[in-house]
RNA sequence: GCGCAGGUGACAGAGCGGUCAAUUGUACUAGACUGUAAAUCUAGCGCCUUAACGGCUACGAAGGUUCGAAUCCUUCCCUGCGCA
């Protein structure tokens, strides 16, 4: 539609800043944001998975947030789908997309285009292949399909579950096909000292509690999600859901939870490190740099 | 001062003559990622070596016994508990 479109990312650690990049990136280069993010998705899901408000958009339209019920499951593909339409609106408004979120493999789904199988989750098939043990799994996968049995992490069920799940429903799991967004793009990543990091995850994590992070996880289950659920979601969740159930003190909960949010914040690095694409700023001046030059 | 127990790698804690650079947990570091991705999974973790069934230094310290010691003996240092 229009040749000249663009599209920024702005990826990032957790609490290393990127929220505030968007919004700043936005206001100075007529921009909306879609935020990528495997929990800002859920509705009611705000200050444990730090979503911006409404006043910290500062009339920065946000797209993808609360699209998805916390007691539905939400997966990248629903992500890319419901991304792509909002990059595609974006673009015909005139304006500049910025994908902003720290969940590396929604991004790579919703920007590089890779196609997922087209095989719905089959909750049957899971939960009768959750019983059989990662060998026997693995086996399973090497007699039907050898060819991503070559390629698959042997020892991960998940990973093992999903492929035999593709299979049961097409027969074997198809090549990696990519169908990237047409725009040329620029990625920005907000580089952060390890210790800096801890800090901001500490900082941020005692603020979130006092605005109320614990009522909003209990009030989450008040309305049916189940501990079970929110213990999935992780960090946050998770180990909120355990204090509220008493199956862990405050100082457990918040020790744990730190050095969790931590771990994570490593393994989003792990992801993003290789991609040569990314820029690596440390401040939001030298973003704007940046965009500028790629825009004109 | 006497009696008993004990000192092991970042910490906790196994090992009690060879197969031990030393089980395991935690911590730490790195990595993977085809519809759960804040999830799920993997690897490394004394030093040297690209790596090794390779070399070196190691189990409080110093000696000793033995073909061989983290493991046995002696002395010393330190810690805990009991008695003075």
């Amino acid at each position: 539609m229009n040749a000249k479109a663009k599209l920024i990312v702005v990826v990032g650690p957790t609490a290393s800043g990127k929220t505030s990049l968007a919004v700043l990136l936005g206001k100075k280069f007529n921009g909306e944001v879609i935020s990528a993010d495997s929990r800002q998705v859920y509705k009611g899901m705000n200050l444990g998975s730090g979503k911006v408000t409404k006043k910290e958009m500062e009339g920065v339209p946000h797209h993808l947030l609360d699209v998805a019920d916390p007691k539905r499951t939400f997966t990248a593909s629903h992500f890319a789908r419901l991304g792509r339409k909002a990059i595609t609106g974006i673009v015909k408004r005139g304006k500049t997309p910025i994908v902003c979120g720290g969940t590396g493999f929604y991004i790579r789904a919703l920007v590089d285009g890779i196609v997922i199988p087209d095989a719905k989750p089959n909750p049957k098939l899971r939960k009768k292949l959750e019983k059989m043990s990662v060998n026997e799994l693995f086996e399973i996968l090497k007699s039907k399909d050898p060819e991503r049995a070559s390629t698959i992490d042997p020892k991960n069920p998940r990973r093992l579950i999903r492929a035999l799940e593709i299979i049961d429903a097409l027969g074997k799991v198809p090549e990696l096909k990519k169908h990237p967004l047409p725009y040329p793009t620029l990625f920005i990543g907000i580089a952060r000292e390890k210790e800096t990091l801890k800090a901001l995850i500490e900082k941020r994590l005692k603020a979130r509690i006092k605005l109320g992070m614990l009522s909003e996880i209990k009030r989450l289950h008040t309305q049916g999600v189940s501990w079970k659920k929110l213990e999935s979601f992780g960090l946050e969740y998770r180990y909120g859901a355990l204090f509220l159930q008493k199956k862990i003190d405050k100082e457990t909960f918040m020790r744990e939870l730190t050095k969790q949010i931590f771990d994570y914040a490593k393994r989003q690095m792990t992801w993003f490190r290789p991609d040569t694409r990314i820029h690596w700023i440390k401040k939001p001046a030298e973003a704007e740099k940046l965009v500028k030059k790629f825009l004109s």
